[in-house]
DNA sequence: ACTGCTGTTCCACGATGCGGAACAGCGCCG
DNA sequence: CGGCGCTGTTCCGCATCGTGGAACAGCAGT
């Protein structure tokens, strides 16, 4: 448990394969790899042991198979992911439809309102970074590629609940982390927020989730109407004043429709605003 | 065989564990990632099966299990590498040194010069490049993060063999891919560029491997005067003009210089460059 | 209907990875 | 100095786990 938002919850354990069994060595590769975090990026033996909670001698011929093909690399007594993993991590950003076409769109939206532009898909309960563009104010790193965050704070993630209604069911479901005051963690005063945000067709947090951050998203929809992933800006939240937001929110519509424009979704005919009906159903 | 270099050629096959032997099925995991590239970063069942030489059974079951930890994803019949893959590539990236103090440098050099500036480092045989920062030009994507390139074209791979003489016998010993008519290939054009690169400290490529594109690297240092790295600029090959050389060679350089300075190298005392002894001795 | 291709399931075999236990090297502390 | 607790590492016999051949299903093109 070191990313923020707690790893790709959803997914962990369940081994559902259909036919055959899953090679279980793989989960346990996986339970390695994902002890590994940007905060946490070299870890000792006995940390990786104890965090995986493997047998010494497991632990360590996975370490070195790991480290035999590249996953994993070795300094001293230190283990860090392996830079083969850029190299996959990069196929997997141009695998996906929504990835492949960020680039540009999110360099347009950055250049427009001057603050960092990204796209977050849900995975597993948690939202990813898939691309980032950077602000060219000389401010702290705020997100990078592959950041793991929650879907309960923070305009990405709203919009990626406003628009999938099972998903939202979930994720509010269980108990939600309280990261500031600003934190949404009422039952009731998330039902008034998703159906602002689906009728408005954006999202906006204020210090949701960082004490200091502000942030607007927008949903990007696929061929079939579904939501494929959340466009936005994010910024110092003392940036995010009253007199820009209209504007800003005016370019983070601008670049989803354009996003989901070139996934192949169709707008709905006489709307502006991309407004499928909520929980993925084709309009 | 996808990657433009040939993927990480060096590790491939070798099993070299020390005491106990290495979990094969991570080897053929890899063999299944190693396909896909950001060229093809979709690939059928059959595709995989016949670029892998697995048998059917085989590699189905361990798709099935690499999707279900999430080293993969399914969408219909392409697969793609999955998301988690950029979580742990941002934590590999943050893991090496030279990655994690590469951003605010390479923004500087992007800056004053205007070009997209990279850092690459060395890995079994080839060269990936860890950080990008781009060019606000309009044009085309040159590189991206986790691009594989090779050591014996371009100007990072250049500097990279230059301090490096075990790796350059290696590289240059075997048979050298022609990209272009410029690409050096002939052993004794090598010895003089590889002199040259070390006696001023800097690299340059003209149109070396990629018929359009020019670029200039220097070396970084560790703690311990080796090579950890090549840092560099690269665009169109036309904006690569003599009198902007100079000024560009200096602010390549001075990047390095900032990049070994934070990676704990002392410059030789009296010298502008840094230069220690070829192939990785102590200055 | 036949052929060739996809992707999938089944299953008995035995190689392969498992993990307990024991070891080695080091720093700390009494 | 000797003992202790902690690292990381090696060893080895057992049975578990992954293996891959074979057979199947679904589909497209002759």
């Amino acid at each position: 448990m070191r990313n923020s938002a707690g790893g790709f919850a959803g997914t962990v354990g369940r081994v559902v394969s259909i036919g055959g069994r899953t090679i279980q060595v793989l989960g346990k590769a996986r339970r390695i790899l994902d002890c590994f975090s940007p905060e946490q990026p070299e870890l000792t033996f006995g940390q990786l042991r104890r965090a995986t909670g493997l047998p010494p001698s497991t632990c360590l011929r996975l370490l070195n198979s790991l480290l035999e093909f590249g996953f994993l690399e070795r300094e001293g007594d230190r283990w860090r992911p392996g830079i083969r993993l850029l190299t996959w991590a990069a196929a997997a950003a141009e695998g996906m439809d929504i990835g492949r076409r960020a680039g540009p769109v999110l360099r347009r939206l950055r250049d427009a309102t001057g603050e960092t532009a990204a796209v977050w898909v849900q995975r597993g309960g948690v939202r990813v970074s898939l691309a980032i563009e950077e602000t060219h104010h000389p401010v702290r790193r705020l997100l990078s590629v592959g950041q793991v965050l929650p879907l309960h704070a923070g305009s990405g993630g709203k919009v990626l609940l406003a628009y999938d209604e099972a998903l939202a069911q979930r994720v509010l479901s269980g108990p939600l982390q309280r990261y500031t005051e600003r934190t949404l963690v009422d039952r009731e005063a998330w039902e008034a927020e998703l159906a602002l945000i689906r009728r408005r067709g954006y999202a906006v947090s204020f210090e949701e989730r960082d004490r200091e951050a502000a942030s607007i998203s927008a949903p990007v929809f696929d061929a079939g109407g579904r939501i494929a992933g959340a466009v936005g800006i994010a910024g110092p939240s003392q940036r995010f004043q009253p007199d820009r937001m209209e504007a800003w929110v005016r370019s983070v519509l601008e670049a989803a429709a354009e996003l989901s424009r070139q996934l192949g979704y169709r707008a709905a005919a006489g709307s502006e605003q991309p407004a499928p009906a909520a929980g993925g159903g084709t309009p």
